[in-house]
DNA sequence: CATAATTTTGCAACGTTGTTGCAAAATTAC
DNA sequence: GTAATTTTGCAACAACGTTGCAAAATTATG
C-alpha cells in the first residue's frame, strides 16, 4: 500500500481546510483515527503512538478537533472519553453526527453506526430537544 | 414538614431489604439522593454533606448502591460520572431502568424521565443489542 | 528564500479524581 | 453484653487533566 503520502496529503488538506497549521502530531492523530475501525480515547494515543509526543500536546489537539467539528465525543458510564471522526457535514461551530453508537461488550470497541438514524423522542410536555445521544451496548458483527 | 423520622426508617428499610447495614453515611447518602430532583455526581457530596464524610467513603457507598441496584449510572460525554436512584424493578443483578435521561443545558440538572420509553433501534445486520442508552440534552420543564 | 510574526509544542508544576491497605470504629449476630 | 463482621477514615499512591512559559516549528511577508 504505497498511498501513504496521499493520506498524509489528504490530511494536509482537512487541517488547512479547518484554518489548522499542519504539524507532525496534529498529523499522526488523525492518521490513528483513520486507521482504526473505532473510537479512541486518550490513552490510545499513548498506546498506539508510543511516547512520539506529549500527553499534554494530545488533550490540546483533541480539543482543537473538537472545537473544529473534525471530531466528536461519544458518551460513555464511566470516566472515559471516546472520540470518533465526524462526517464531513460536521463544521465548526455544529456538529451533526445524528447516528448511533455501539459499544461491544465483547471487543471493547465503539463505533460510529453512521446509516444508524435516532428514532424521534417524545418528550413530556415542557420539555425541548436539543439534541439526542444514543448509545447501544451488545455484540459486534466481527464477534457474533 | 415532620416526616424526616419517616425518611430514615424507610431508607434504613430500604438498606436491610439490600442486605446492607445501615450506617450514617448510607442513610444521609441516599436522604441527598432522594431530597434531589436531580443525578449527582461525586462532587455534590462534598458540597451538599460538607466534610461529614470521607471522599473514599463516598465512593465505597456509591459503588456498593450500584453493586446492589439501588442507583444506577447516566453517560455523560465528558469525565463526569452522574448517579440516579433506580426504580423498584431494579435489583441486585439486574438493572431495568429503560427511560429515557434528560439533561438541561440551562440549569444543568440530569433528570430520569421515568415514563418516557426507549424506542427500539433498528441496528444492521450482525449486531446484538443488549442495552440502550438514550440521553437526550435540552431545556428543561422548569427552566422553560 | 530569508526573516518576522504567529502558532504549536514540551516541560515542569500543580490540581483533581479515583484506588488500596490497614487499623479503629460502628454495626450486626449471638 | 460480648464476639464476629462490616464499614469507615486516614495515609499513601496512581491516573488523569490543566496551566504558564520558553523553545521549536509553522506560516506569512517582502
Ligand atoms: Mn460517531
Ligand atoms: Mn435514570
Ligand atoms: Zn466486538
Ligand atoms: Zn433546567
Amino acid at each position: 500500500m504505497g498511498n501513504k503520502q496521499q493520506i498524509t496529503e489528504r490530511i494536509a488538506a482537512l487541517l488547512k481546510d479547518s484554518k489548522l497549521s499542519v504539524t507532525e502530531t496534529r498529523t499522526k492523530i488523525l492518521e490513528l483515527f483513520m486507521k482504526s475501525n473505532g473510537a479512541l480515547e486518550h490513552s490510545d494515543f499513548e498506546k498506539l503512538a508510543g511516547k512520539s509526543f506529549d500527553r499534554v500536546t494530545v488533550y490540546r489537539t483533541l480539543q482543537t478537533f473538537l472545537d473544529k467539528g473534525i471530531i466528536h465525543r461519544i458518551p460513555t458510564t464511566d470516566t472515559s472519553v471516546r472520540y470518533a471522526v465526524c462526517k464531513s457535514e460536521c463544521t465548526e461551530h455544529h456538529h451533526h453526527d445524528h447516528h448511533v453508537h455501539f459499544k461491544c461488550e465483547a471487543c471493547g470497541n465503539t463505533i460510529c453506526l453512521d446509516d444508524t438514524n435516532i428514532p424521534e423522542i417524545q418528550l413530556p410536555k415542557g420539555f425541548a430537544a436539543n439534541n439526542v445521544e444514543v448509545v447501544v451496548s451488545g455484540v459486534c458483527k466481527s464477534c457474533k
